[in-house]
RNA sequence: GGCUAUGUAGCUCAGGGGUUAGAGCAUCGCAUUCAUAAUGCGAGGGUCGGUGGUUCAAAUCCACCCAUAGCCA
């Protein structure tokens, strides 16, 4: 029976790039959710920015630009990044959307009317010249515990004490340099211990791994406090209801994004005259299964704090949280100067994405551990596993179907039962997967490619070449073979998608699913036999490497003084406050309205006809210092393709990318007219220049 | 500092109170030439972070220590 199923990764910070320790979480939740369609069940993947909180609003201070348009830039950027490394969600929105405006407030709204809301004056630091309340990060000074200098206001990294940031000596604020005041203000705080009850059974009934169990327990132990959900302007996030300068404290409202990004989804798929229901899926009596994939930094807030959000406002909670360890690189932890700190474009630009994803896959665990990339061994890996095993299978045996039986499959096995054996192996193979033990399930993918390997051995394929009369056998053993190799495949296809297309294509054959596990192809045309992956060679590892120094030199000049409040891996720390605000509802808008809008003059690099498109034509653009886009534009009725290219058009750069039935597009091009005529900018700009 | 994890062959990892501790890669030998220097067969290599304890028996349980990672509302 097909199971509902809807799964989330984190939410990435839209603040930074995307890296390899983001990729490590977006990556096994992907092959996850492609193992379960692959296995015919429905299930629905989504993901979203994360875009409130104090380090974007200032951010977007120091780049002159609005935290709106910040976080468009950065969507664009975070979903081109997950698009290019196979990473395939059904919807990708923002925690800056309407639907989590919506849900953010019902969702307060009802625990307040339940009682589960208090509020209290609290006293803070507060810069007097930046006029606004200090996060623990933003503050420096020396430890009231060992006196070491330059310290963060909530821990000390010499003695390893932890303190308010009012205890901290001769402090200083990190964003002016002023000297903090002590300011009261009114805060909201979430009831936590009101869940008590429901809380200590939840985190024991087989929603968590047992590790995130025992480390929760000390929360318990220590009694559940409090939690503050408020911040006070300036910040960025949305103000909570009833007050005029409060606002919703980043995790409030970040978690609350699932559900909007869902819901997200289902205003579109009903647009599209499909039928996905809200409520089946986040409706406290839902049967549907909810898994969150997070890192290990963010356990509290999704086994802790969500579930009591959930349960207190009415909704069902989370079937299982999905918990994993970081990434470490060589051994150590990712390192900016050693190079080791990889943004996922870096690695595109380097090597394929599908590499990643199988050596991720191969050490993956259901347990809450670390996972080193470890280069000497990636090369090894990739070049042994998928390159001499794997695909080795069909290139050794392909020729002598091509060449000798004119590309024809027999008609029967030479060996059926070693091909019933690889079936049933299945089985254990997707307990694994489902598991999440991605680990094992590669493990024992690989002992059958060794053996159908031992098995071309044994039956010797170029021998029998050799003599005659022996050429039904010969096209036996190989179609076995293959048969063997497409059943790789299958298992192969939620790790190494874009392989097994390609692996389609050789065989000629639909797209594969589970189910085809137990009928071999017979008395079939295959394709001629091309390479289907290429070996890693240490020279691009170096080149990866050296250019991930390099970016960081590039990234160091306009960085200025912020602290990093994200740590290495997933999103987390978020922190305070300001004011935005557009308004006017008279139609005008202002020119910091406009000023939202990132135009942009653009190059049309290629354009050309999109397969299925009635209107559509794909145009990739040369936008100057923004890099290359993609954009789906409406203009095919108007324009032969081949007299776009090397036009200058206009864009609208920070559009949020969509994703349409031929991919994501990042842009729109300005056009103008029923039968569309496009704006071209006048000779002499450049690509990348701003219109304004 | 507290807590939760991790520490097993050169590398990456399985295993987990009981015969000689396993795999892949790397190394060495042999075979093979269909294949992207791919494949097959075989060999060498570790006393399982350290110390102490429980037990007839510990890598496997307990305590402490060391190293590493994360969290501390």
């Amino acid at each position: 029976m097909a199971r509902d199923i809807l799964v989330t990764s984190a939410l990435p910070y839209a603040n930074g790039s995307i890296h390899l320790g983001h990729m490590l979480e977006h990556i096994q939740t992907d092959i996850w959710v492609r193992f379960q369609k692959l296995r015919g069940h429905n299930c629905i993947a989504v993901c979203a920015d994360d875009a409130h909180g104090t380090p974007i609003m200032l951010k977007a201070r120091d780049q002159g630009i609005t935290p709106e348009a910040l976080i468009a830039g950065v969507a664009i950027e975070h979903q081109r990044d997950f698009s290019d490394f196979l990473v395939d969600y059904d919807n990708y929105h923002s925690t800056h959307s309407d639907e989590n405006r919506e849900l953010s407030e019902q969702i307060y709204i009802k625990l307040r009317e339940a009682g589960h809301i208090a509020s209290r004056t609290i006293s803070q630091a507060y810069d007097p010249e930046k006029q606004m309340f200090l996060p623990d990060r933003f503050i420096r000074g020396e430890c009231p515990n060992c006196g070491s200098a330059d310290q963060y206001g909530d821990a000390c990294e010499v003695c390893g004490s932890t303190y308010q940031p009012t205890d901290l000596k001769n402090a200083v604020s990190v964003l002016s340099g002023a000297t903090p005041v002590e300011r009261e203000s009114e805060h909201y705080f979430f009831q936590l211990a009101d869940f008590e009850a429901f809380l200590h059974d939840w985190t024991r009934s087989d929603h968590l791994q047992d590790t995130v169990t025992r480390k929760l327990d000390e929360w318990f132990t220590a009694g559940l406090k409090d939690w503050d959900i408020s911040r006070d302007a300036p910040y960025f996030g949305f103000k909570i209801p009833g007050t005029d300068d409060k606002y919703f404290y980043v995790w409030l409202d970040a978690p609350i994004g699932y559900m909007a990004s869902f819901a997200n989804l289902c205003a579109r798929r009903q647009k599209e005259g499909d039928n996905l229901d809200f409520d089946a899926f986040w409706g406290a009596d839902s049967s549907a299964e909810l898994y969150h994939f997070i890192g290990k930094d963010i356990v509290y807030f999704h086994a802790l704090f969500w579930p009591a959000m959930l349960e207190g406002a009415g909704f069902r909670t989370p079937t299982a949280i999905h918990a994993h360890g970081f990434v470490t690189v060589n051994g150590e932890k990712m390192s900016k100067s050693r190079g080791t700190f990889i943004k996922a474009r870096t690695w595109l630009n380097h090597m394929p994405a599908e590499f990643l994803r199988y050596y991720f896959a191969a050490k993956l665990s259901h347990r809450v551990e670390d996972l080193d990339l470890n280069f000497d061994d990636f090369l090894a890996r990739i070049n042994s596993d998928l390159v001499g095993k794997y695909v080795n299978i069909a290139s050794r045996c392909a020729n002598f179907i091509t060449k000798r039986f004119d590309g024809q499959l027999a008609a029967q096995l030479d060996r059926p039962e070693l091909f019933d054996r690889f079936a049933t192996a299945g089985d254990e193979i997707a307990e694994h997967f489902e598991q999440r033990r991605f680990g094992q399930a590669v493990r024992q993918i690989m002992n059958l490619a060794d053996e159908a390997n031992a098995y071309v051995a044994e039956r010797a394929p170029w021998q029998i070449a050799k003599e005659d009369g022996r050429d039904v056998e010969l096209q036996e053993v190989c179609s076995t073979a293959l048969n063997l190799f497409r059943q790789l495949t299958i298992y192969l296809k939620p790790i190494l998608p874009e392989t097994a297309g390609r692996a389609e294509a050789f065989l000629q054959v639909d797209p594969l699913t589970w189910a085809d596990l137990g009928t071999p192809v017979t008395d079939h045309a295959i394709a001629k036999f091309k390479p289907l992956l290429r070996r890693v060679e240490q020279p691009a590892i170096d080149k990866m490497i050296e250019a991930s120094k390099e970016d960081l030199a590039a990234a160091a000049a306009p960085a200025a003084a912020e602290p990093s409040t994200e740590n290495t891996n997933t999103a987390a720390a978020k922190q305070n406050t300001p004011k935005m605000e557009s308004a006017d509802d008279n139609g005008t808008i202002q020119i910091d309205d406009f000023a939202k809008i990132d135009l942009r003059v653009a190059r049309v690099v290629a354009a050309e006809h999109v397969e299925g498109a009635d209107k559509l034509l794909r145009l990739t653009l040369d936008v100057g210092e923004l890099g290359q886009r993609q954009v789906f534009a409406g203009i095919k009725s108007a324009y032969d393709p081949a007299a776009l290219e090397g036009r200058l058009v206009a864009l609208v750069a920070n559009l949020a990318p969509r994703k349409m039935r031929f991919g994501v597009s990042e842009g729109m091009v300005l056009a103008a007219g029923e039968s569309p005529h496009v704006l071209s900018p006048d000779d002499g700009t450049q690509p990348g220049e701003k219109i304004k």
